[in-house]
DNA sequence: GCACAATTAAAACGTCCGTTTGAATCGTCT
DNA sequence: AGACGATTCAAACGGACGTTTTAATTGTGC
């Protein structure tokens, strides 16, 4: 039937790529692994591509809404008032982590989107940069509601290292289990929730370094 | 001349690797930009692994003794007495950075070094390790030291939170000037450096969430 | 039960890859 | 000058890849 066949290649897919990358699966283990033919992605999909596309697609776009979903209840909570920086920054992480502990599939995806993220190839940067505009101009003017005294170069940076924190932790959770001797556990997800929150939350607020701020106002284009 | 077909390989393959990634460069399109034959990459290096751990280790291995050499001098300036937590984090960022502001090659190799790091393949991830073998341990200390009141358990993540900051500083740097419509300048070393120092310390030194420590304490097996 | 579209199947296509081969060339030393 | 190792070169190897083609099979509405 052509519902399973297109789903099993989906599923199989997000799998392999989930656990060695993109270039490093090739149509042919899918098609195997799946146990159909060769030719039923480009049936069923028009290209590896495009497959890849779907692949990612399907599982981010429930989390990229959950994140809306979460940050206009946080604004929702506020009201008029100051918006806690750490609502923010739950609404941005929690919901793919939270997908980590939910199981193997879950688990499989937020690898994938770790490696996504940190692929090279260009047409995975448009596939990226178009399914992430909404979520980063309102994470952006959400943080600056949550941060209004932090100058706007300072907190664009800030923002960049937590994003940087939350996809490290997305694409190498092994890598702490093994540094750490088995101490940390990657998939307590409340846990790293909780910490991530709590890590983030402390950079975003820290002073501003004056002799820096002080140092930077040379003119820069504003580009776009 | 020998000398300057190696060296030239090795140039032309960290620009090209830095630009696309290790994957999407082939030995044709290096010894071709190379204006070298395709045979002298087996000739002086043995095989394309061979040839991107030279290419690799050429640089970190400088970084990375420049990083120890900073947290000696870190510990020296302390006698017995605390460790700043600025000063390890200074001597874990300050060397690879530097390298952004540097020069075009420097530049390359930051990038190349996110790269390698985001990279999937078993063999890259090898290399990766033993080179930085050193690193993990010295710096984990150095942690440790500077950060006596907060829990092991929590101090290993957030050291690989801030590790997540600093390397997708150093793979993305171009995305974060994008994103904030050009009010971030990565070539900016200083800057650059010195944000991260504060960012990563506060979150490092924040308190810890007495709640997601008590819910900690389930016996986990420490491994090796 | 038949016609027709949707789907699956097997095989081949052309391309690019890392690697190897064997001969030609270069540099150096006697 | 001649010999010999080091290096360069053109060419080919075998394999893997994404994609396409063409035929067989299946499902569906009349």
């Amino acid at each position: 039937m052509a519902i399973d066949t297109k789903q099993t290649i989906l599923d199989t897919a997000e799998r392999l790529i989930s656990e060695k990358g993109i270039d490093a699966v090739s149509l042919r283990l899918i098609t195997s692994e799946a146990k159909v033919n060769l030719a039923a992605v480009h049936y069923h999909f028009g290209s590896k591509e495009a497959l890849v596309e779907k692949v990612f697609q399907r599982r981010i776009t429930p989390v990229n809404q959950r994140r809306l979903q979460m940050l206009d209840e946080a604004e929702a909570r506020t009201g008029g008032g100051p918006l806690p920086v750490e609502d923010v920054l739950r609404a941005l992480i929690e919901p793919p982590i939270r997908l980590y502990q939910a199981d193997g599939e879950g688990r499989r995806f937020v690898h994938m989107c770790g490696r996504i993220y940190a692929e090279q190839a260009d047409y995975v940067q448009r596939i990226f940069d178009d399914l992430f505009q909404d979520i980063v101009a309102r994470f952006s003017r959400a943080f600056g509601r949550a941060l209004p005294e932090v100058p706007d170069v300072e907190r664009a940076w800030r923002v960049h290292f937590s994003v940087g924190a939350m996809i490290h932790t997305m694409l190498d959770s092994e890598r702490i289990q093994r540094f750490s001797n088995g101490l940390c556990d990657p998939s307590d997800a409340d846990g790293t929730i909780e910490r991530m929150v709590r890590f983030c939350s402390a950079g975003l607020r820290a002073e501003v370094n004056e002799a820096a701020a002080e140092a930077e106002p040379k003119n820069v284009e504003v580009e776009q």
